[in-house]
DNA sequence: GCGGTGACGGTCG
DNA sequence: CCGACCGCCACCG
């Protein structure tokens, strides 16, 4: 068979996607755990990389996507404030602070 | 082809 | 608990 010559991005961006639309509606994951469940431990970077090129219409639900530390990562003025306002729309609740009770709101995903 | 950049994260003080 | 640093590596000029 064809040894698969793909390009490794666009593979890693598939699975990436892939793990992503696992995520449940009220529920959100980090950079780390997604990169950790697509095969890519320790690349939480390459998270971010693949969900910014998403950027639009897409059935990936990247709002669900968020840092270690519960809190969003992405700049408000360029779309922080619409990751918030959908996170809030799926019933995810943010502390003073701006950041989410992970304890309460973090996917638990199973292997 | 090289170097700076970045939707991150673990560690340290 | 928080900020600063460093490691990570694909992307872009």
């Amino acid at each position: 068979m064809s040894r698969e010559k793909l390009p490794r991005s666009t593979t890693s961006y598939s699975r990436i996607y892939s793990v992503v639309r696992r995520i449940p509606r009220g529920r959100v994951a980090t950079y780390g755990q997604i990169a950790k469940l697509a095969g890519l431990p320790g690349r939480a970077r390459q998270v971010g990389y693949a969900l910014h090129a998403l950027t639009s219409a897409t059935a990936v639900p990247w709002q669900r996507v968020v840092n270690a530390a519960g809190a969003i990562s992405l700049p408000p003025m360029n779309g922080g404030i619409s990751q918030r306002l959908l996170l809030e729309k799926e019933g995810v609740r943010f502390d003073a602070r701006g950041r989410i009770p992970l304890k309460s709101f973090a996917w638990r995903a199973r292997a």
